[in-house]
DNA sequence: CTTTCAGCCTGGGCGC
DNA sequence: TGCGCCCAGGCTGAAA
């Protein structure tokens, strides 16, 4: 569960149950997760668990330095909590409940704190964690589109004037991080942009509408506790909700909400893109 | 430089 | 029930 909105809901309820916790030990399950030195963690309390670029930081107190954890969910990785002496676990994406069992299977990687413990849950094990040295060390490729710096003028010289289609090109990690599928096609229709327009003919105003259309589309998602494709069901319903909010993102065939149009689906870059044909020019 | 495309992995859903 | 496809919120690295 993914994109920028996804791992800011992630990180800030993980930093809500585990802030101040002093972690005693790891377990790793999964030899692709090296994990080297990891020692210096040992013993150190969790200061506070923020969202970088798509990936969750943990950062510790290890006594004179701050290093971190750098977890990147991938696909389908999933960040449990298990407090202490309770049967509780929050999942964070979808739910907090009573669920006996959990993350058992796909389970591979376990940091066991004094309050409770933090399970690394990836079923298709793209997922991967770092250790950074401190907060500088982390591994953030480009501009993140959520904060008062991502403005209209950096975004028009991010842009410049490549020849990729946009769609690809808000995909790309190293210019925009944290926009990923759901959102880059989600925008794209907010702002009546073409998927396969090429970055060097959108006009000044279609880069404006892009522009706004980020933030917009970001923030909503972001106060919706993100997107959750999940079969879990509980009593307290789904945390992520914008799911409800897409218009275009899995609903080819279906008709647009504004238009009445065929929603299409496309595949650039052997990815899907849901476009309206004629909403999107 | 750019663009494409296999690969990394597992599982769910669908048609037969 | 099973098999063979296609699909999946991400990204890398090699090849063209």
């Amino acid at each position: 569960m993914p994109e920028l909105p996804e791992v800011e809901t992630v990180a800030r309820r993980l930093n809500e149950v585990a802030a101040g916790a002093v972690l005693e030990r790891i377990v790793i399950n999964d030899k692709k997760i090296a994990l080297p030195g990891r020692k210096v963690l040992n013993g150190a309390a969790l200061r506070r668990v923020y969202r970088a670029g798509k990936t969750v930081a943990l950062e510790f107190d290890a006594g004179g330095s701050m290093p971190l954890l750098q977890i990147h969910l991938r696909m389908t990785g999933r960040l449990f909590w298990i407090e202490k002496g309770a049967d509780i676990v929050h999942t964070f994406d979808g739910y907090v409940n009573a669920v006996k069992g959990v993350g058992r299977k796909h389970c591979r990687a376990r940091f066991y704190f004094d309050t409770g413990s933090l399970l690394f849950v990836d079923p298709r094990r793209f997922g991967t964690i770092k250790i950074a040295a401190d907060e500088s060390d982390l591994d953030i490729p480009g501009a993140d589109p959520s904060t008062a710096a991502f403005t209209l003028a950096v975004f028009r010289e991010l842009l410049a004037d490549s020849s990729q289609n946009i769609k690809l090109w808000l995909l790309r990690q190293d210019k925009i991080t944290g926009l990923g599928n759901i959102y880059a096609s989600e925008i794209l229709f907010d702002a009546g942009v073409h998927p396969e327009r090429p970055v060097n003919s959108l006009t000044s105003d279609e880069i404006k509408r892009l522009h706004r259309a980020i933030k917009k589309i970001l923030r909503s998602a972001i106060k919706h506790c993100g997107t959750t494709f999940s079969d879990f069901q509980s009593s307290e319903g789904s945390l992520g909700e914008y799911q409800n909010y897409l218009k275009v993102y899995g609903r080819a065939g279906c008709g647009c909400s504004d238009c009445g149009a065929e929603i299409t689906r496309l595949v650039q870059g052997q990815r899907s893109t849901f476009y309206c044909p004629d909403c999107q020019v």
